[in-house]
DNA sequence: AAACGGCTCAACCGCAGGAAC
DNA sequence: AGTTCCTGCGGTTGAGCCGTT
């Protein structure tokens, strides 16, 4: 059995109070991301390490955008996720200063119910089905091949995919833009660049 | 003004992958 | 080669906000 991540008893949990955020900004700030296990400790912070990355991540750290997403974002999501599915931090990954936490509440309380009115399937961004609306865990099924794109192409490597390998390829293939999806051209250039 | 219901979003949970040992 | 540890990811939850009745 794996260790729990971290001491149950000992650590806080819900909202961060505005000390232990300043806390956890001024330690990173100085000492770096990384090491988030030790890093509560270090930073005498009682809280799992796991929460104090995603604090950062989400919220504290610098040079994200707050707020309302524009058209030109949402648009970009759509067509990412039409592409990409649910894997929100490469979606994120394409929008400077948003969090991939942001992106897939943002999905989930507009963007999804945008398509349903429009008529488009969010789960597969085809025209006119819309059952199974529901965002059950088996819409997507596992983590790999979690789109049907994916699970369609699914054979070989075709899945060793995303990180640092290029998008273009999968984009541009001989059934290129109108991928699986049914959607127009996307048109997208989407050369992955390593998530900063 | 109070009660209610729906919505939003910060935070948590569990899992998977890779690194380290 | 096998095991353990750490990190990152996606799904889910729940407190609080807001609009409606």
């Amino acid at each position: 059995m794996r260790k729990p991540c971290c001491e149950k008893k000992k650590t806080n949990k819900g909202a961060w109070s505005k000390q232990e955020d300043e806390k956890l900004t001024e330690f990173v700030e100085k000492n770096g991301e990384g090491s988030w296990r030790s890093l509560p400790l270090a930073a005498g912070l009682l809280r799992c390490g796991k929460s104090c990355r995603l604090r950062w991540v989400n919220y504290l750290r610098p040079n994200l955008k707050r707020g309302n997403f524009g058209e030109d974002e949402e648009d970009l999501i759509i067509k990412l996720h039409a592409l990409l599915g649910n894997r929100w931090s490469l979606i994120a990954g394409r929008l400077p200063g948003r969090t991939d936490n942001e992106v897939k509440n943002y999905w989930n309380t507009h963007l999804r119910r945008k398509l349903i009115q429009m008529g488009v399937d969010p789960n597969n961004h085809r025209i006119g089905h819309t059952q199974n609306i529901g965002l059950s865990k088996s819409s997507f099924g596992s983590r790999k091949a979690n789109h049907p794109c994916k699970a369609a192409n699914s054979q070989g490597d075709n899945d060793s995919d995303d990180h640092q390998k290029p998008f273009t390829d999968s984009a541009s293939g001989p059934e290129s833009n109108t991928s699986c999806s049914g959607l127009p051209d996307l048109n997208l250039d989407l050369t992955i660049g390593l998530p900063s």
